[in-house]
DNA sequence: CGACTCAACTTAACACTGTTAAGTTTCGGA
DNA sequence: TCCGAAACTTAACAGTGTTAAGTTGAGTCG
């Protein structure tokens, strides 16, 4: 227990020191802001005291958003309490859609601009529905599947998941985009998001007879 | 005559030939590798020769993708021949879709970059058809409207062009940002296109009886 | 206890970026 | 011929991410 394990502690503190202050600013201000001599600012550290921490400025960013991707399957929970498919397809869609909306910054960073390919070690556990939003979808349409509720045609999860997810994320960041864009006369936004869900799982399910 | 005319018309063929080397750069490396040196570069001109014809590099990098906003526009050609109003959304669908994956650097910095509220000064004339891509777009849900093709309760054709807007942006902009990400199976970009389009569709449709 | 080690940090600098102030060339018009 | 202005260049500024080199201070060990 000896000071071994302290100063492993401090360090661990000084990095969310930075990683929490880099975020205050991201989330406020934007990516355009973050500069690393702001966040070392803010710490009242020199910038160089933060390569200590991170490699760089992309991989800070990332770990950023690495805990996005958790915050957003949580948002689900409301969701995951559905036992109808199709209704539970629509609530995810209409969350997924509110966590867009309410952290732009945010989603920007996770689903809007094009990455590296960055080493797969994140922190949620994939295909874990509770902590991977994706799989959490997919489970929902194959629970669907399964019952039957879509056109016989549509078989494969993993095409009507990404197409449902394009959907939303194109109300989305079109709207991140292009809200303040005056070529087009806008309709309300909640009534986008609405009126993408039901057509899409109009257009998906299998009308009865 | 005069040498008036001539030196405007010098002043012009320079501008051009900034715009090209600029929208070479764009294209080939994307709008990290635009920086004004390399166009100067580029063109054998000081980097503050550019200013004297663009104001800043955000107004130039505005007018290249302004000339591409017609380009979409013009991508509509084939699917403008088309009688039946749905077959025409269809396939007005697909040609965004493959605009989108044909000119990516254009379509990040059109539609999935957002820019300070620039002035209106478009090449486009805005609600002709012919130039203004959303304006072809609205054309076709008002045709379908009036011919009773959607649900009844489909009379917005701004929301309903919006809505079928949102989701092929969705295809591709998740194509754009996603597809070196390792996270999720991809499935084919072209059948993720077309079950977006049938599915949208299909769910605005009135089903016959 | 004193010497040594090494992690944590700072200062100074590098190579870039967009942009501008000031100076130079060029050339048509009076 | 001289003037004035347009078209351009050189040099610089303030900013960026990042790194090389130096400083500090606490833990370890003879």
């Amino acid at each position: 227990m000896g000071p071994r394990e302290r100063r492993e502690r401090e360090r661990e503190e000084i990095r969310t020191l930075i990683l929490d202050a880099a975020r205050e600013l991201f989330v406020a201000e934007g990516y355009e802001a973050v500069t690393m001599r702001r966040i070392a600012d803010r710490i009242e550290y020199s910038p160089t005291a933060i390569y200590f921490h991170f490699r760089d400025k992309e991989t800070l960013l990332h770990e950023i958003c690495d805990a996005d991707f958790l915050e957003l399957a949580q948002q689900f929970g409301d969701a995951a309490k559905i036992a109808d498919p199709i209704e539970k397809l629509k609530e995810t869609g209409l969350a997924y859609f509110r966590f867009g909306v309410e952290f732009p910054n945010h989603y920007r960073l996770m689903f809007m601009t094009p990455h590296p390919p960055l080493g797969d070690d994140h922190d949620v556990e994939k295909g874990n529905p509770e902590e991977d939003a994706y799989a959490f979808l997919k489970s929902i349409v194959e629970q669907a599947i399964k019952e039957k509720r879509f056109r016989p045609d549509l078989t494969d999860a993993e095409l009507v998941s990404q197409t449902m997810w394009a959907g939303m994320h194109g109300v989305v960041s079109l709207h991140i985009a292009k809200c303040n864009d005056t070529w087009v006369e806008w309709r309300g936004l909640e009534d986008r998001a609405r009126l993408m869900v039901d057509t899409l799982v109009n257009g998906l399910v299998r009308h009865g007879r």
